[in-house]
Order: C-alpha cells, then sequence, then structure tokens
DNA sequence: TAATGATGATAAAACATTTTATCAGAAGTA
DNA sequence: TACTTCTGATAAAATGTTTTATCATCATTA
C-alpha cells in the first residue's frame, strides 16, 4: 500500500542501503555512494513522495523521537485548572521546537498499579516527563529501578535519582505571608492544600515562617485544612467566618481556593480587600479574572514544563545532565485583593 | 536488553509462534496448543516479566492503538481556553475507557503546510481527531485523499467526506437573542468572533434570525467585529459605550469575550444586568466564576470530544459508521448578568 | 491396511527499516 | 607484477513481533 525504501531503490535502480544511507545523510560513514546516485536517489523519493515508516526504524535505532506526558488523571484537575494547561503548553512549546512528539499518559485513579506502569514505560517512548502530585509514586521509582530516562515535576523531599523540577514554594508561602504581614496585619488565616499533594506543606511552612520571623503568634483555628478546589475555598471560610475571633487576612492554597474564599465573604457583605485581604497563589491567566484582581504568588509554571522537556530530551540525547533537582524561583504579583487592614475605632 | 518473546519460548521449551499465540489469546485460530503448554508458557512469561514490544507488533499488525490529537497551535489558545481543555478532558475519557493512546500534534502556524501533513499522517497513529478553526484546512483534505481515518471537529457547512462534529451554534446564537428579546430588550448588540473562525458565521445568523422573527431592525453598528478573547470584548464594548444610540444588552461571542465586555462596563460605571445584559457562549466553568456570573449558550464541549473519540475509534475499529455529520444541541444557562432593561422614565 | 483427518507444534515468511559484513574493481605503491 | 588501499556498491543480518506454511504423530475410518 504505501511506498517503502524498497520501491525507492528499485526506481532509482540501486540498493536498499544507499537509499537509507542518502535519506538519513550518513553516507560517507560506513557506506559510500557517489554524487551521481545520490541525485538519482533523491529524485526518486520526491518523485513518490516516500516517507520513511517511523515504526521500523524505530525497532531498529531504539529511538523513537516520542516523548511521555503523564498526568494525574482526575476530570477536575484537567477540566478547569489553568495549571495543567500552562504546563503543558510549556511542554509543548520545547518539545515541538526540538523536534519531538509527545504522548499523553493518565491512570484513572489517583495512583498507578504495576500494570499501568508497565504500560508507560514502554518502547513507543524514549523518555517520560511525570506530573505527579504525590513525589513517593510508584512510578517513579520504577523509572530508576529499570533506568528508564524520566523527569519529575513534583516536590521532591528526598534526594532522587529521576531529576525532579518544582517552585520554590517554601519561598512563596514565605512572600505571601509577608507581603500580608508589611500590610498591617497580625491575624493572618491560611487555607492549606491537599496534604497529599506535594507543593502543600511546603506552602504552609512558609506561612509559618514568616509568622515567626514576624513574632506573630501561630493560631491553630487559623490554619484550616481545605484544598485546591474552588469549593474547598468557600466551605473553609465559611467556616473561618464563624470563629469567634476573626482574621483580616487569607493565604490560600491556590488561586481557585482563593476565590472560593472571596465568594463567601461576598454572601456576608465583607468587601475584599477593605475588610479581608485575600492572597492567592499559582498565579494563572485566573487570577486576572477575579474580581478584585488577586494579589498572587506567582509560580512559572510555563516555564516549569519547558524545562522538564528540555531536560528530558538532554537525558534521552545522551548528553549528561549535571543538576539533579531544579528549584525555580516564584514572586509576588500584588493586585487588588490586598490592602492594609481596617483601624478598627475602640 | 529487554525480554522478548523468543526468551519467554526458550524459558517455556516451545516455540516463538506458540507464544505469540497464547499470550494474544488467539490459539485455536490458526494455531493449536496444548493446555499443559499454554500454562508453561503463561508461567514463564509472567516469570520473566514479558511485555511484549508495540513497536514490532505494529508493524506487522498495521495498527498501532494511538490516536491523534490536532490542535492549532497558539499559546493564547493553549493557555488561557477552558475550551480546548474540555474537548481535550473529552477525548481522554473515551479514549482511556477503549484503551487507546493519545497522541498530540499541533503546527507552529495556524494551518499546516505539506511536510506537516506528512508528519500527521504517520503509522504511529490509527486516525486523527482534528480540531481545527477552518473548515477548509488542507489536512482535512489530504486525509480524505488517502482515506486515512479522521473526524474533524468543525463547523462544516458542505458536505464532506471525513467525519465531522460540531454543536448548533446557528440555534445557540439563537437562543441567547431570543432571552434578551423576553426579558424586553429591544436594542440589542452583538460582539461576533474572528470570521476565520467556523463557529463566528452560524452564531451571527442565529442573532440575526431572532430579531426578524420578533421584527426588531438590525443596526450595523451594533454588530462589531470583536474576537475570542478577552481583550477583543473589551476593546468592542469600549467601542460600543461611544454611539450615540446604545443597546441595552450585548451577545458576546464567547465567555472570555463577555468577561471584556463586563470590564469595560465597570469601568464605566454601567453596573451588570442593572444597565447592560450580557450574555456569553461556551458556558464553560469560567462562565460561573464571573462577577456576576454570566448566562450563556451552552457548548457540549466535553461531549463533543467524547464523540470525536467514539466515532474515530468506530472508524479505526472497521465498524460502519452510517452518520457522516454530527451536530450536538446547546442550550441556555441563565445566571445572573441577564435582567429586563431599565424603564426609561420620561 | 491404507487413506483420511485431527492435533500439537515448529519453521519460515513478512513487516520496513538501519547497520554490519562482504565484494568487485580501480588506483596507488613496493 | 604483486600487494595493498581506496571507492562504490550490494547482500545479509538484526530489530521483535504476527501470520502463514509445513510437518510429524496419532487416532479414526473405509
Amino acid at each position: 500500500m504505501a511506498v517503502t525504501i524498497r520501491d525507492v531503490a528499485k526506481l532509482a535502480g540501486t540498493s536498499v542501503s544507499a537509499v537509507s544511507a542518502v535519506l538519513n545523510n550518513t553516507a560517507g560513514r560506513h557506506i559510500r555512494v557517489s554524487e551521481a546516485t545520490r541525485q538519482r536517489i533523491l529524485q526518486a523519493a520526491q518523485q513518490l513522495g516516500y516517507a520513511p515508516n517511523p515504526l521500523a526504524r524505530s525497532l531498529v535505532t531504539g529511538r523513537t523521537g516520542v516523548l511521555g506526558l503523564v498526568f494525574p488523571y482526575s476530570r477536575a484537575f484537567i477540566d478547569r485548572n489553568p495549571f495543567s494547561d500552562q504546563i503543558m503548553s510549556g511542554v509543548f512549546e520545547e518539545v515541538v521546537n526540538e523536534g519531538y512528539n509527545l504522548m499523553l499518559h493518565t491512570a484513572v485513579g489517583n495512583d498507578w498499579n504495576a500494570a499501568d506502569e508497565k504500560m508507560l514505560i514502554d518502547p513507543r517512548v524514549d523518555g517520560l516527563i511525570l506530573v505527579l502530585p504525590n513525589p513517593n509514586s510508584s512510578v517513579i521509582a520504577r523509572c530508576e529501578q529499570v533506568r528508564f530516562p524520566a523527569v519529575a515535576v513534583v516536590y521532591a523531599t528526598e534526594n532522587r535519582q529521576v531529576c525532579t523540577i518544582n517552585a520554590d514554594d517554601l519561598h512563596g508561602g514565605y512572600l505571601a505571608t509577608r507581603h500580608l504581614i508589611e500590610l498591617g496585619h497580625t491575624r493572618i488565616a491560611h487555607l492549606a492544600g491537599d496534604p497529599k499533594v506535594s507543593t502543600a506543606e511546603p506552602r504552609l511552612q512558609g506561612y509559618l515562617k514568616a509568622l515567626r520571623e514576624a513574632n506573630l503568634p501561630v493560631q491553630a483555628e487559623w490554619i484550616i485544612q481545605a484544598g485546591f478546589d474552588w469549593k474547598d475555598g468557600y466551605a473553609a471560610t465559611r467556616k473561618l467566618l464563624q470563629l469567634p475571633e476573626r482574621p483580616t487576612a487569607i493565604f490560600a492554597a491556590n488561586d481557585l481556593c482563593a476565590e472560593g474564599a472571596i465568594r463567601a465573604l461576598r454572601e456576608e457583605d465583607m468587601p475584599v480587600p477593605e475588610e479581608m485581604s485575600v492572597v492567592g497563589y499559582d498565579d494563572t491567566w485566573f487570577a486576572t479574572m477575579t474580581n478584585p484582581p488577586l494579589t498572587s504568588v506567582h509560580m512559572p509554571i510555563y516555564e516549569m514544563g519547558k524545562l522538564a522537556a528540555e531536560v528530558l530530551i538532554a537525558l534521552v540525547e545522551g548528553r549528561d545532565v549535571q543538576q539533579r533537582q531544579f528549584t525555580l524561583p516564584v514572586h509576588l504579583t500584588i493586585r487588588q485583593s490586598t490592602a492594609p487592614p481596617l483601624k478598627k475605632i475602640q
């Protein structure tokens, strides 16, 4: 059906190996071919519209030019989280620029079983980019075990064989909280993220660090186990507002969580930022769309995706990567959801 | 390096073909194998942790179990448009459920050149899902020409060989406009989408149809060529507000465009919906996040993605698909951005 | 008893490449 | 002249499967 290398060879009146050498620009290495036949081959290939079969090629070379991108599958995560878009966007940019292709993988549950792992570590891809909430995922261990090229976008606490990429979430939590302190707030709540997700803990630690540094007491009931979804922020804030002693500022787990908080506040007629300051996290495009626009810790998500692809490609191509762990800097983007606290007239 | 079928055969003390037959559950068709050796083979495969090489398998079977998903590459489209997420989410759901894999493709420019087409129509994928703004894209033509299984998610005006999937955008435009008319509006503007995108025109036609049906005059300066991005809605609305005779309601090209409109109105201290009603389009999760939450035409984007994958899989597996064009229904989701016009006291 | 048919199994072909080994002839060198 | 080296090229091996063809063996039947 499709035109093969044999057809080209026949039309050019030469051998299969000569065609292969010419079309891969590898003539002169093992196989020599004269300029005349070179031209004949090129012309024949052009005439037949020949395209090499990547499967056959990969089978013998052991390389496919395809990278696997692994996402934790959850409809919520993919559907309504700008995070996944941006990381994919970054990965894509690099992958396309470097002439690679991208294969998408996912798990139906939260983690992977042995059968899934076998599905991931697969000759069809040269390497894997693992976007995982859980740094102890068995997939990572498996990749390390069989030395399959992989880069994990995850906040890894321990030293790992696999390259890991994360943002400085500890500093992010610190920046957000310090900003509120500098505005004059002393009663600052934190809506913490899902503790199963690796970024939740360092953000909380950053929050605590800033409080300690300013000699502010840590109020246990102002640290609420919320989550990364919109509804988590909403529910947590409602809980917060029922406390006898209310905070004057909220540092939310991420932008969606912050939006949930703003809604709960709006329902209670507490204007943001006048009566309550709110800081988000991630600083995706979504942060500019809320009302008021969110002050948020900027996470270089796009850059993390791009870097992940970059490192993986280096690994795949055999270049040695000296660095094991990459921690990208964060910064604070100040918008209109934060302001000094109201002076209480007593 | 990796364990092959030959290793399994050797350990089981049998032939390669027997192993293949047993592991593919195809024993009895051409090759017969006794229960005893069957067990030996199974045990050997298990013991060695054998996984078949998909490349080699695909090379001979001509099937890969991989579908290609083609997106128009634009950073804006991928980054900040809930549309792409949802369609991908739908495709993913079906693909995972049916045991297929997904390969992501894109073009750096807006369309594809001949070299790109060769890259898309590729033995590595069994078929293509084409998410294209332009129904006249050469990729579609190419797929039709070489009879490569493909499904296009696009509003196709003409009858095509390739299966196309779209939503009833004409009816959507009609629903949005009729809703405003029923609220009592008589001066309704439309911020039209990019005419190069195939959904723009039918939405405009639906708008016109509703106006005609209600015997309302069509005011040319109230139909503004805007676009599908946030900034387009913002700019168009500013233009609209400078007109001597202002409308009392706006039907925007999509939700992002509507949000831009709301912002421009907020800057001019025109509260929505009191002084201006705004209707969006798409009804993604984003529509619930704006202030006020958007009345919007619900597009079954997720379902379109899912259906696209479903149809393509049917095509790939050789089941005959009787229907060529699939048009999914839309409906209106009413929220708080629309209200009756203010009664003018004269 | 010879022919037929079923059973269990294997060898070999095919898939489309790349890579390695081989080979004939020309040219250069002792 | 005889030996080596270089040049242009091809045949064959290898990649890891599935599929087709072939082959014994044994039971069944005429």
